[in-house]
DNA sequence: GCCTGTTGATTTAACGATACATCAATCTTA
DNA sequence: TAAGATTGATGTATCGTTAAATCAACAGGC
């Protein structure tokens, strides 16, 4: 913990003060702030204008202590990337959960890390929370480690994009349904006629692409003489997943079509399509998934799917808040529709 | 405020329970964690096995009362785009900031909002953060009235890429050298031989777009026959960016170089370029601000300034900290170099 | 043997709010 | 009209820490 000081401003008037000046107790100050009745009309309005006149603001810190609340929810994104919020999918979500916890007047405090470095003494118990969100990737081993870890915190969680409900521990799980999005993109290239496809993924999955294989494979796999070959690249960088599509292209035959994790592998193997001297969507498809503004990026307009982000962010706000406030989960499973959205990366149905 | 509840869980072990069980005062063991000294060795042996042994966590909603401190820093963030996390120059300062202060045990509580929705009571008043940071755009006049409202919360403020430190408020700037970015820019784009340019800006300019023009401004403005105009955009986005360098290139003779106010302007408008038949470099150079990775979804890879915006995060942290511990501001204004970095968008210089 | 200084520890009083119990005055009702 | 219910307001204790004052025991100096 650092140094501590002096305190910096003495705090200039608080609730007694604004008894004294009204003439009443510091009780039916707190009482008529917090709207608990109990006090006549004309006592709340004289104690009103002292509030309004002295410019009185409660202190969260006393109250804090006093209600052992503390109206703050952390958040905790443990990703490769110690640029934790440079993917967009990301940033969508924590943008829907701070603007939620902000209308219910609770703040967000925002914590990234790497797998490697997880840990959550000294992070989050020096926060005290009333609750935790966190986006995890890693296998799952690591990930059921991560729950476990968080879950001595003692605060309900609410876990992002996970694919399946930690058994025995107070938490929630809001994700979109990526495996329904990935039947729409495997039925919509199928109904082109592609047979042999290709999906990109990362050494280590997030559970939501893994959800989409399944989903894609579901569908693929209904259909007779078809194919579906997982390219394994090191991580879902642009230029790795550029590099292994290259170097997969160059040593066998390609594919109908090339379904990206995510939009910005689809994009990274559309680069490395057209590097190889495929017409896009003439020889080969691409698609992704999740949309977002890098997709207009592109030339043709990327074939993917619309994500949900930011109604999961706020979607685990709300659950988390309910939670707090009634004690249980409404739900401890929410799965939220997702949009098939096509571009010019792969023909229309023939 | 929400509705307050019945404490979630009682605090199970305090200082109080560590000092019975020690046999020693709260006072000592107080002393002891906080490495106070005045006590004898062999009692904060005692001390610690015993904290060791109850799973003792002192509780900082008290020790935040007591000592007035909240070890907590706002983020405010205001811009047009409701996402407010979508901009990676954005992002990438948050990180940064985020880093550092949770290497220094402080939070950070983040929020967003449109500059129309501009306001403090009850945004920052329910935090009692020890100390803002803030990155505000709108013009300037509004700006600075946001400043003077930020100052109300009566601490310390860090803004980020402001471009001159306001007078009489205790507030420090933290920036990047966009200015000398854009004379890099420029210098490259002239020793091509380039003479005509446009340089593209969203309709409400960023202070830090400012700069960046500026600094183009005095170096072209230096050379003879050279021209620069200014071609407006209603906001930054792809889609409005690319339809108004379409509707310039289709009403006047195309310059030697358009400047992208920034990389995604800048993509924006080599897609215009195409659209209109012109080949990059040959026919026009395009060159952006602040290299991340979208700069490699395009082809040719764009002539850019890779940015500070990691750095810039880290720094306001870091001068913010010095502030709450030291009492006053090592430096108010901190300017960070910026970096050319040369792609495929422009000529070589001839 | 008295004064001063040091060390190690304790006691007391806050920080600023709210829960709970209590109480005085007024209003019902039998 | 006395007993009980309701309304409006108050007093006290407490949340878990830490600052400041205090104190006991013991060292050394004259």
């Amino acid at each position: 913990m650092a140094k501590p000081q002096r305190p910096a401003v003495a705090r200039s008037v608080t609730i007694k003060d604004v008894a004294r000046e009204a003439g009443v107790s510091a009780m039916s100050v707190s009482n008529v702030l917090n709207g608990r009745g109990r006090v006549s009309e004309a006592t709340a309005n004289r104690i009103m204008q002292v509030v309004e006149r002295l410019g009185y603001r409660p202190s969260v810190a006393a109250r804090r202590l006093r209600l052992s609340q503390q109206w703050t929810i952390g958040m905790l994104i443990v990703v490769e990337d110690p640029d934790f919020l440079s993917d967009p999918f990301i940033t969508a979500q924590v943008t829907g959960l701070t603007n939620y916890l902000t209308a219910s007047s609770y703040s967000l405090i925002l914590r990234g890390m790497k797998p490697s470095d997880f840990r959550t003494t000294g992070l989050f118990q020096d926060i005290e929370a009333d609750g935790m969100v966190a986006i995890l990737s890693g296998d799952s081993v690591q990930r059921s480690w991560f729950v476990s870890e968080l879950a001595t915190l003692q605060v309900p969680i609410v876990l992002m994009q996970e694919q399946t409900v930690p058994q025995g521990i107070d938490c929630a799980i809001v994700r979109q349904d990526d495996f329904d999005g990935g039947r729409q993109v495997a039925s919509h290239l199928l109904a082109t006629g592609a047979r042999r496809f290709w999906m990109l993924l990362p050494q280590v999955e997030w559970a939501a692409m893994t959800a989409r294989k399944k989903g894609i494979a579901s569908r693929i796999e209904a259909v007779d003489g078809t194919s579906l070959d997982v390219i394994a690249c090191g991580d879902e960088s642009y230029c790795v997943t550029r590099g292994n599509t290259l170097a997969a292209l160059a040593s066998r035959k390609a594919p109908d079509a090339i379904i990206g994790g995510n939009d910005q592998m689809a994009i990274a193997a559309m680069k490395a399509c057209s590097d190889h001297g495929l017409r896009i969507p003439a020889d080969i498809q691409v698609t992704g998934f999740n949309a977002f503004d890098t997709w207009r990026y592109v030339e043709p307009v990327l074939t993917t799917v619309r994500s949900a982000a930011h109604a999961i962010g706020e979607r685990a706000g709300s659950e988390l808040i309910h939670r707090l406030q009634s004690g249980t989960f409404r739900e401890t499973e929410i799965v939220l529709p997702v949009q098939f959205q096509p571009g010019s990366s792969t023909r229309s149905s023939s």
